[in-house]
DNA sequence: GTTGAAACCATCTGAGC
DNA sequence: GCTCAGATGGTTTCAAC
């Protein structure tokens, strides 16, 4: 995977930073043309570095204000691994990280209340056959911040 | 705070899926004129439902394939608890997490390589007077995906 | 790979309901 | 709070370099 050059760099951090900003904005923040930008962010989108755009929310405001994670220790160590995709159903998984260390997996979970993250607990469960250890998330002093490029 | 109105629901929930969606759009799919969907984004903005709009970006392409997360816990526990602040600096820092459980606070890092979680706990012991637990992340099965609304 | 211009389309505002 | 319509400004394409 060849790196990123200097131009390409400087967009992607400016669509990290407001992935609704124009074009014509974004043109003039990195010193190209419109249509060169345009081009290249197309190119970046095809390439897949820029993988789509999403409008962050304010989990509490959306109603999920209880975010936790669950860390997944399988049963049967030698059942075959595709918890990943026997979880995927499960709506209030935002992330899947498979780890190294004591546990398989770590799921980033948004739910609305204990009695949610009692439920899904239970699903997760059900759905593989996986123990859980659950960190309940108390704030979030920041979060999604903007990679250094 | 009160629940979210079902037409802001799906607004919201199109925004998650493309931060870029156009306003011609957005109203086709919920069902509104361009001026009322128009008017309805700029109040979640305002209200801080949205909190604004980022490009999701392949790690490896940008050159940060390595991802890990960082448990922290305070070597004196009654040092005043301003960690998060002290190490906002820390670029490599995409996510911080005050967390209930044996530890104070988990991070989620991006870094290029070893050598650069190596410089990252480094940078973590020194700025806040702490012990870390790290797990690498091996792969992400998914990230980020849409809350369920 | 970049530019500039032209055609098209989206954004945004304000008046009216 | 929604709609319509009009003015502004952004997006997208294309020919040329």
């Amino acid at each position: 995977m060849t790196a990123l050059e200097p131009l390409d760099q400087a967009i992607v951090r400016e669509l990290a930073g407001d992935g609704r900003c124009s074009f014509t904005d974004l043109a003039e923040r990195v010193g190209l043309s419109v249509s060169a930008v345009h081009q290249r962010v197309r190119r970046l989108e095809q390439r897949g570095v820029i993988r789509g755009y999403t409008a962050r929310l304010d989990t509490e405001a959306i109603g999920l204000p209880l975010t936790a994670f669950v860390s997944l220790t399988p049963i049967d160590p030698a059942a075959p691994d595709d918890y990943p995709q026997r979880l995927a159903h499960i709506s209030s998984i935002e992330s899947c990280y498979s780890v190294a260390g004591d546990e398989s997996y770590i799921l980033l979970v948004r739910v609305p209340s204990p009695a949610g993250l009692e439920e899904l607990l239970r699903q997760v469960r059900e759905a593989a056959k996986v123990s859980t250890r659950t960190t309940v998330v108390l704030s979030t002093p920041y979060e999604g911040r903007a990679p250094a490029l």
